[in-house]
DNA sequence: AGAGTGTGCAAGCAAGCACTTGCCTGCAGC
DNA sequence: GCTGCAGGCAAGTGCTTGCTTGCACACTCT
């Protein structure tokens, strides 16, 4: 009765209720007894699977490193097409860290406390703000972005607009839901327009239709 | 009986301790043991002062309240100004964000897995949002921002700027220091100058002497 | 001198944590 | 039918946590 359909896989089930648990109450906050709990599963399957707490966390990381794409999509668009760039960026951000719930945002912040998170956060946060920050500098370059401000700071800014989102839904609770699809998709593109009206050096303001 | 006229000291510095620990790790995170060790004063003089943890964290909060003006000092301003407004508002919430670190960012993030922080975080942070959400939709229908945006939604963005710089500290760890004084203050008109040009309805841009 | 107070120190308690061990069960392939 | 294996179950280990207790010392005020 427990296992449903052909394949139990409780490999699949440990690591959805991880990335929920994780993302609702952090790295440290979140017992094995918890997550086992949620996943339907013995707490020692979670040990036979991943060894120990730090290999669930790892699994996760690599399947949401190999599932978003990031910036790597983003580079697949025309590159000169500053905004519209930013345009498809900030979606696939926005979406990408809706679908697991803030997750990459929580364990950013437990890094500080648990040095084993801030060693899998380092390879791809970090290195993310660093291509936007090269990107922003070379679109400075072409003259299509102000110059008077330092390119690492509007990397930083996009970052916490996105970011922004997510965060208030974490800070606000799970009461506050969040808007899905289109409604979503006009949000985001309202918060590019505000940034791009601030840092573009064109002068134009395209109507959020 | 507050007050104790002979040796305030312990009281102080475990206070001390505290906003530093609880900024660093978070409030879970840090063991009382480690507070008293950081403080130069014996654990079991913790639980005397304030009963158990989270009284340490209720003396902290109602410090911090007392301390930082939050919004009120940016309605002292002239309230019709309105870029005037935001920047004072951006340096007051920055510099006292800095002042303790990005505790109240960090705490905001422990809520969702403590509650007795959410009941604490809850008589202001949600407040100042909606504070600052009412001020700047009482400037658009005074026509000096734009109306095609949420008031809320230009409410989060200034919130996410600011906090960003606090976040960029916590997310890179100890080691990226942040700028101060006059430099720190460049760095906030650079944010709000963005902030401005992207969501007011005046085309002009101030140039960040 | 005595009372009260603030603090330190040593020890310990119950609970929760990650994690282990040993054993038993259902199900597949040979 | 036997074997291998994935998983459930019960019990327990060693550690850390928040918090308590009992006792001693130093200081101040009357």
């Amino acid at each position: 009765m427990d296992d449903h359909g052909g394949t139990p896989d409780a490999h699949e089930r440990v690591l959805a209720a991880a990335t929920n648990l994780f993302a609702e109450r952090g790295f440290a906050a979140t017992a094995t007894r918890a997550i086992a709990e949620r996943a339907g599963v013995n707490e020692v399957t979670i040990f036979r699977h991943f060894g120990n707490k730090v290999g669930v966390l790892r699994a996760l990381c690599e399947r949401i490193a190999r599932t978003s794409a990031g910036i790597v999509i983003a580079a697949a668009t025309d590159p000169a097409d500053t905004r519209g760039t930013l345009q498809a960026l900030a979606r696939t951000e926005v979406h990408s860290a809706i679908r697991n719930g803030g997750l990459a945002l929580r364990l950013a912040f437990d890094a500080a406390s648990a040095p084993e998170v801030a060693d899998l956060m380092e390879r791809s946060s970090a290195a993310n703000l660093a291509d936007l920050t090269a990107y922003l500098a070379s679109r400075q370059a072409a003259g299509d972005l102000r110059t008077d401000v330092d390119p690492a700071m509007l990397a930083e800014m996009f970052f916490a607009m996105t970011s922004s989102l997510i965060m208030g839904r974490i800070l606000m609770g799970p009461a506050a839901t969040l808007p899905h699809g289109a409604v979503l998709d006009r949000l985001v593109a309202q918060l590019v327009d505000v940034y791009w009206s601030g840092s573009s050096t064109h002068a134009g303001r395209t109507p959020t239709s």
